[in-house]
DNA sequence: CTCTTGCGAGAGAGCGCTCTCTCAGCCGGA
DNA sequence: TCCGGCTGAGAGAGCGCTCTCTCGCAAGAG
């Protein structure tokens, strides 16, 4: 026994399925106890449209890709801001009763099956999250005629509306505020320079390091708890005497707190240390860490509505969202 | 202009468009050069299958939904579990090409939602994950006629098919650890008794004291980090003699260690710490956590062969994989 | 009383594909 | 030589829906 078709809800309503249609899709030019006697039929046989005829029909899907362009591994098991992203992105889209497809690029072969599948028409619009330098896939994407939005500004030029954090702007305001409380050797743990975010804040550590006539003393490390850790051993190898530290995220500060206790300096007597993201952890360090919050769940939700808007012909301007210093015990 | 269609092709390459079907799908009734005409044909016009259309005759859509029955909030950012349950997820189904469809089920109109959804016809299959006693999803699902299988077993006896890992024997592999030691007094602080994963790891802790004559000294938790740090000052409070304390899991044993910390003691040697999961976090805590480590990725891809297999008629038995305990510092 | 207007409902085409059925053509065996 | 069997390709139905076009009919205008 299959499932009934419209077909079944108009004949045992009595009405032509061009009607029963009609009242599914809640035009309103139906006659109320017609309306009803569609309504019924439908309750009677559990009718459900099936999605594959209408989208072969209305050329939509109701759906949006969701593509996380990182080694799978990296995304979800180190960094939340991933998962929140998803999570909030998910939460907005069901508001407009569009659905979530989750595909995660990491290899060049996923990266085929990702564009055969947009290419595809599968989907309505796609949310491309990659910070990555290298990554061939915003280009691809662009070239299709499907909106896609980008979380963060692309590595490369390419031609993608964005929604992203002001990065360098909350750079400058953890270093400035370093340099308020009178730290005189800053150094700083970069992200790695192929990503945006890591670019980004370098940049506003730089800035604010030039105007205060300080001299700069950077490592450079992944983004991972792990590349913190070995990016503060190293600094303290280079700069003993330096007495505070801008972290470019959180995980990364979490391994720099861990060299640091290991080194036997005390935070934030010896260093202060500074870092960016604001992850829940961030409030569970020992002591927990000053950092820079930048709205993820408000940054996630505007990419959805950037992207529902395009497919309306709405602005493709990017949006830049503002960040914010959240002072705890590390500096 | 509108995307080529299988018509455009067979046009091109001067053949039907059966026969452009049956290359597209790989059939080998077909003439090698006729195959070729047809392939560059594909190429030359950029062609790419329409699914939904290809759907609406097979009846397939190749994908499956990942429903998440839980507030969005619990699960993305607090526990970094299902984060790797999606991800080994969604790689295991890539590799047979089936794409990914997230579903939150927080609220009782997203269940409706998912629910209609699911009865649309919209996936193959369904993967649900769902720890929670009440939830009248398992059930609902499993009503309809789409094959379901469960992350972790129902809390609610329920027709569905599942991948757990052994709970109770992990939670005695854990306990057992603490009484070789020469624990006195062992604490445990459980997880929400309306999970089943909550039940039978307190089931584990009571069976190991019983045998070797300890009291039970029982706090629960909801499995957030903060209600951990909760149940651990109260339970030194109900006992300030306990010499240690299983943790239902890591994420509550971080909030223990930081209450224990705060309340002057000392661990291993005032109170020996065990947690369950071994989530990452675990290896960075001070000190390193000793905890129970089920195997989250193989109970991942299991589910995923589970459901493959069902829908191919295969066997529709639980699968139960054990666990190992990871000794660390803290006890 | 006729003609227009507008509203509600039906007829029917067609979205792009798969798959069964049919058939042409070729081979080998009797 | 004829026929049966087999292989490879085409014809065409039909999956379940939407949407345009058409039409009947009632109401109001002239």
């Amino acid at each position: 026994m299959r499932r009934p078709t419209l077909e079944a809800v108009a004949a045992r309503a009595g009405v032509s399925r061009a009607t029963a249609s009609r009242v599914v899709n809640g035009q309103t030019t139906v006659a109320p106890q017609i309306r009803d006697a569609v309504l019924r039929a439908i309750d009677e046989l559990g009718y459900v449209p099936n999605p594959a005829a209408r989208s072969l029909v209305t050329q939509r899907t109701d759906s949006v890709a969701l593509v996380v362009s990182e080694p799978p591994t990296r995304v979800f098991s180190e960094d939340p801001l991933f998962s929140t992203v998803i999570r909030s992105a998910s939460v907005e889209l069901e508001t407009v009763n569009k659905q979530v497809v989750l595909m995660l690029a990491s290899s060049a072969s996923s990266h085929a099956r990702v564009e055969r599948y947009i290419a595809g028409g599968h989907v309505d619009g796609v949310m491309l999250i990659s910070m990555h330098g290298a990554d061939p896939l915003p280009a691809a994407l662009s070239r299709l005629r499907v909106p896609v939005v980008s979380y963060g500004r692309p590595a490369v030029p390419v031609d993608i509306p964005y929604v992203d954090n002001d990065n360098v702007g909350g750079a400058e305001l953890a270093v400035r505020h370093l340099v308020a409380a009178g730290r005189r050797r800053i150094a700083t743990i970069a992200g790695p320079q192929d990503m945006i975010g890591g670019q980004d804040r370098l940049t506003g550590y730089r800035n604010v390091l030039r105007d205060s006539d300080r001299r700069s003393i950077v490592a450079v490390g992944d983004f991972t708890r792990e590349s913190g850790a070995v990016a503060m051993r190293q600094l303290l190898g280079d700069d003993p005497g330096l007495d505070a530290v801008f972290v470019a995220n959180d995980l990364m500060a979490v391994g720099a707190l861990q060299s640091l206790r290991q080194a036997g300096r005390r935070v934030p007597d010896d260093v202060a240390v500074v870092g960016f993201d604001d992850i829940e952890a961030a409030r569970y360090t020992e002591p927990p860490l000053t950092t820079v919050r930048h709205p993820v769940v408000e940054q996630a939700t505007a990419m959805v509505r950037l992207l529902l808007g395009l497919a309306e012909g709405g602005p493709a301007d990017p949006v830049i969202l503002p960040t914010e210093l959240v002072v705890r015990a590390s500096a």
